[in-house]
DNA sequence: TTGAAAGCGCTAACAT
DNA sequence: ATGTTAGCGCTTTCAA
């Protein structure tokens, strides 16, 4: 009994002819087809599993000419929960399926990702869920604009259905939440607004600042590539000028982590000296005293649309008609101990006032 | 110019007719063999790039019977650095072979588990980058053990090689550490010993107990599968008994961000009432207050060595021979402020003996 | 140096 | 209900 020797090697012609039938029969049998004597094939599909038969998914794909047998899933980073609880997810409701998913990270990097593209489609994929780098190239776009694509997170302007997060209103309404509680100096640090979601956020912040009544003088930007270092850059840079913000909102998850360790570091006490709102999975920030006020979004229920969007295009084909539905995922703003009202004294180095 | 219509439909076939040479040339040219006119295979390949052709890959893998377009790559979770960093690193290394990493998750359901590594097999990977589900079933075995597999982080018991973090020692030195605090009782929150890396985390909690004089029974343990969850289930455990533990360890990355938290909800005071060593990346913990003093591994040489491993295996077929060589990576024990020595007092409730 | 042809393992017309 | 056969796109003998 059981798989000895080598790797399995059984075909649908050594089924057949060990069972003395046709190749067709055991394929149909196999695949079910009700066009078989149900005894015959309950006969072949014994064989098969006494046989230790495996189909080889790359003939049947070959031989089908279209299949699901595999879908791209392209993203910048996998190390940060924006990332690797969609991939989880994913990969979880698609396997039901039996669709396998090839995982490939770019770094951001536009060179490796049009590269990545091109082996994805060497690699015959049904289609693709990516989340584009910064900068892609126009060659990308190409080939994106040829296949069944599903973006996430980001938008890169090709006429393919996507699943974001929208961050707008939450973001505008952490800038109301400052702004109420007394804060006219605020700083902000943000991803570029090339990527979609960094104008997004971007565009919350105006309006916020609009309703609040501020000036958008008054904030003080940094937008950096989304990395924890990046994050622990913009907050010291944030921070150390003479006149720094009694308020700092950071619009990105891997940001959020490093700009948080950075306030940390730089030792001021949270919300009495600094107001602070994050961004991204509770996870990260959960250890943090005290609990910092954050924008969340739920990935899973992200994922979960996106899959079931591949699925739609899947059917479909790519980019037919016209331009198809963005769907969006609600951030949410949850208060929490890291925002209060401002010092009341200026910081010292900016005017002589005591006391 | 550009590809323009529906996807990549250019075949070696086309090109031959075009170009009115033999499908074998094409072929011969685009793979770079010496066996083809200089000129010729020149010609080729410019015409073959400007009609934006773009092989098969499983058509190529079908034909060679036996390529490495694809690998496998299964993991019990992916949303915890120890994963992801490595899914990251591999997928990196592998690609620049050209290698394609198919990403599978199992859940730590053997169910589960076996049936991916059953699609597995039919997508003709050419070999699997795995961790093993706590449980996994003799099928599972069996299919391992006739592919080139290289383990990671959990070894199975089948005769592959694999790269491992080496915890005893580490765990070990957790132990003198907290005894030459004076800890007499210690809280030990890990995973099952039927996992691999749970067990040598016992056993070095078990060395480092013996070294220090002190009996196995000074432990309260709890053996858990390792979630955030069960991290703070277990911390509420140890912690919740008549005659709590003055220190606790934890062995295990998601384990830790939990047991962090509970111990952070239970109002302790970190070292003053309680010592805590966890295990992990420190991106999970930067934000604590104080630093956590903690057991981490590289997870990125360890996927280094992965990759690495696969490679060889790949070149060698698999389990030839005798017992391979596992790797190991160290992990090393960092000292900060979650560790001091015990509350002078015992527990209220455990003794009356005052001063 | 190049071409013709035989597969790789499977599915799907097209017979029977 | 079952068998025959022609591919899917590529690599690779075997001939020329």
């Amino acid at each position: 009994m059981g798989t000895r020797g080598r790797v399995t090697k059984v075909s649908v012609a050594d089924l057949a002819a060990e069972l003395d039938v046709s190749t067709a029969t055991v394929s149909r049998a196999l695949n079910g087809s009700p066009a078989v004597r149900p005894e015959l094939a309950q006969r072949i599909r014994e064989h098969a599993e006494a046989r230790g038969y495996v189909a080889n998914r790359m003939a049947r794909a070959l031989s089908a000419n279209v299949s699901r047998a595999f879908v791209g899933f392209v993203i910048p980073y996998v190390d940060t929960p924006a990332y690797s609880s969609v991939a989880a997810e994913c990969a979880r409701l698609l396997s039901a399926d039996g669709t396998q998913l090839i995982l490939t990270i770019t770094e951001n990097d536009p060179e490796r990702e049009l590269h990545q593209l091109k082996d994805l489609v060497a690699s015959r994929v049904a289609g693709l869920i990516i989340s584009p780098s910064t900068h892609i190239l126009e060659a990308s776009k190409q080939l994106l604009s040829n296949l069944p694509v599903v973006e996430f997170h980001r938008a890169c302007g090709i006429a393919a259905p996507g699943v974001f997060s929208e961050d707008e209103q939450a973001m505008s309404e952490a800038v109301l939440h400052l702004a109420a509680l007394g804060h006219t100096r605020i700083g902000y640090l943000g991803t570029p607004e090339a990527l979609s979601n960094g104008a997004a956020r971007l565009r919350g912040l105006h309006r916020g600042l609009e309703l609040a009544g501020l000036d958008r003088g008054a904030v003080a930007m940094r937008l950096l590539e989304p990395t924890t270092d990046n994050g622990k850059r913009g907050v010291r840079d944030l921070l150390d000028g003479s006149r720094p913000p009694t308020a700092l909102i950071v619009g990105g998850g891997a940001l959020s982590i490093g700009a948080a360790q950075a306030v940390h570091e730089s030792g001021r006490r949270l919300p009495d000296e600094l107001s602070l709102v994050v961004y991204g999975h509770p996870s990260w920030f959960a250890l943090s005293d005290p609990p910092l006020t954050r924008i969340t979004v739920d990935y899973q229920d992200l994922a979960l649309r996106a899959a079931r969007l591949l699925n739609t295009v899947l059917d479909s084909g790519p980019a037919r008609g016209g331009e198809p539905e963005p769907q969006f995922v609600t951030a949410q703003l949850h208060l929490a101990g890291s925002t209060g009202p401002p010092p009341k004294r200026a910081h010292a180095s900016d005017r002589k006032s005591r006391r």
